[in-house]
DNA sequence: GATAGGGCTTCCTGCGGCTGGAAGGTCAAG
DNA sequence: CTTGACCTTCCAGCCGCAGGAAGCCCTATC
């Protein structure tokens, strides 16, 4: 299989199955003109990693947990740990996020949105900390 | 006012100030021995700044931002426009999180977490196209 | 056998928004 | 005169790729 056929199958992009190969994620054959040759093991490879990421797990998370896959003798813990910080930072972003919203809604529904210049937007933003 | 007073009272990092000044956010005076001198206004155009990327907007946004506040003659539609843009853009990166956020929680409420191998969290992971 | 096209290779740059660190100038205090 | 805190510039690195240049390989067609 040539890298086209994996991005196609794994649904990765071929630029970052190279990236991956790169940073030692997955390892290819080569074939004598220089070719990558992936076989079945490394398409489920890079799959996973496909879904990993899109559940926003770190590269270095993948790592992890490819390790764990490879490994017969893990202890479920382990991998549920690395998913359970992971929730964590998710978590955290979201609550983030959530403050911008709330924050954001509210000045967007105060702002008359018309030709006129004043708006609350401004005025928050231009807020000084004397201004409680 | 030294780059470190403005640090301060405008709670960025000086080499955050010195980013902004580079990407033309900014524009201090300089003193004959090279130090940046910052006036009122440009504090007060850091603590905006601040402000802005502290509710998530981009750089340019926060380019865009002080043009409009800068500008008498500003139509509050364009400032609520960007504001709206903003905040559609935090609501797709939320629900893309909380779709994470769902997938995860089910996943680490069913693996056992113990010594044993045998793990949900992987058995999804390493799971086939073919597995409907 | 020449040519055109697609796919493959490597290498380098850039994205956003900083952050850290090195090497060196400047200033006030002791 | 030295110490130490400040300031300066410049360069590298973070994450996870994406874009693009330059060039090799392979197949198909004329």
């Amino acid at each position: 299989m040539n890298i086209g056929e994996v991005a196609e199958r794994s649904g990765l992009p071929a630029k970052t199955i190279r990236y991956y190969e790169e940073i030692g994620l997955v390892a290819p054959r080569r074939d004598p003109n220089g070719y990558r040759a992936f076989c079945e093991a490394d398409l489920h490879r890079l799959a996973f990693l496909g879904r990993a990421r899109a559940l926003g797990f770190t590269i270095e998370d993948c790592r992890t947990l490819l390790a764990l896959y490879a490994d017969p003798g893990r202890a479920s813990a382990d991998v549920k740990r690395v998913a359970q910080e992971h929730l964590g930072r998710i978590d955290a972003k979201i609550a983030a996020l959530e403050a911008m919203r709330e924050t954001l809604t509210e000045l967007v529904s105060s702002c008359a949105g018309d030709s006129r210049p004043d708006c609350p937007i401004l005025r928050d933003l231009a807020r000084t900390a004397e201004d409680a």
